[in-house]
DNA sequence: GCGACAG
DNA sequence: ATCTTGTCGC
């Protein structure tokens, strides 16, 4: 799914004299929680004629920020332009020309609703077939996504990359939407466990990023994350409902269930794992790949596809966008 | 010195 | 995540 597109296509609802909230607009997205990802993508906007990202204001009234070389001063201009009034970086009259009647299927609300669905093909019995160790990881520039795996089998360690491109934009609870186009190929024929970066069964709906892809690959995969999304932590567990759903081995070193493994299990087995202060080694060397191949592809180009742009790295740079 | 809604 | 190489604030 695009969800640049079904957002500027959003922000393009807004008629002429009225302003929208950032708030407005995920909501319209379908989850407030993606209300930071409006700003982001506000300013990222690659055609700010067309799609009115000054119309898109705080939800006091508050003019707020706009990426341009005038700043707000143009925002203002613009809206003024619209027949809106403001005075001190205020709309007036905010509440009458607050446009929050957005034509929309709420693409968020569906996703989360897919999520809880596919929940139910998820797996805490520990059932791993194969020997191989295996760990992905994603770098990114702009819409480009480079992934990296890296596989132990028997005593061979074998790396895999891809390219991909990516219009999802990062939003807490919604990351496998992001990150899963761009490993789906590096991890495709693991015979084992996979570990990823992110949550497993400690997310919102029980089915965070390492559980989804787990369910969409058919294999066994831990979920290691770095920081906490949510839950209390109560000496090494963390607790979400009443129950330990992961276990914080490290300051940076949380771990889930992804899928068919059990949290003892998952524990058991990253402890094992060659680590540093707890956290896998084979995590840090994905994610190094996936790094130096970034930064490889943008120094040769960015491959084929931009050849004939020469040495040229095709920057879009946006013009007037509100932040 | 550590936080800050996974990355 | 990326941007940077020193940052604002509790």
């Amino acid at each position: 799914m695009d969800l640049y597109s079904v957002f500027y296509d959003l922000v393009s609802q807004v008629p002429r004299g009225m302003v929208t909230t950032y708030g407005a607009l995920a909501e319209a997205l379908g989850d407030m929680a993606a209300a930071r990802a409006v700003g982001y993508m506000l300013s990222v906007n690659p055609d700010p004629e067309n799609v009115p990202c000054y119309r898109v204001v705080h939800s006091d009234g508050k003019v707020g920020k706009y990426t341009h070389p005038l700043g707000t001063q143009e925002k203002v201009r613009r809206l003024e332009n619209d027949g809106i009034r403001v005075e001190g970086e205020r709309i007036v009259g905010f509440e009458n020309v607050l446009f929050t009647d957005f034509h929309t299927d709420h693409p968020l609300r569906r996703l989360r609703e897919e999520q809880k669905r596919k929940r139910a093909m998820l797996s805490l019995e520990t059932d791993i077939t194969g020997n191989d160790v295996a760990a992905v990881d994603v770098s990114y520039h702009g819409d480009e996504a480079f992934a990296a795996a890296v596989v132990q089998r028997g005593s061979e360690v074998h790396v895999r990359t891809a390219v991909a491109r990516v219009r999802f934009p990062y939003i807490p609870g919604y990351l496998f939407y992001r990150e899963f186009p761009a490993i789906r190929e590096v991890v495709r024929d693991i015979d084992g466990v996979l570990l990823i970066d992110g949550n497993g069964v400690l997310h919102p709906s029980g089915f965070g990023f390492a559980s989804q892809a787990g369910v969409e690959l058919g294999i066994p995969t831990i979920g290691v994350a770095k920081s906490l999304l949510m839950g209390q932590v109560e000496g090494q567990n963390v607790i979400v409902g009443g129950r330990p759903v992961a276990r914080v081995l490290g300051r940076h070193c949380i771990v889930s269930p992804g899928h068919r493994v059990s949290l003892e299990d998952a524990v058991g087995i990253v402890r094992l794992l060659p680590n540093r202060h707890l956290y896998p080694m084979l995590l840090t060397m994905a994610h190094r790949e996936a790094n130096s191949l970034r930064l490889s592809e943008l120094a040769h180009g960015g491959g084929e596809r931009h050849l004939r742009e020469g040495k040229e790295q095709g920057e879009q740079e946006g013009q007037g966008n509100a932040h």
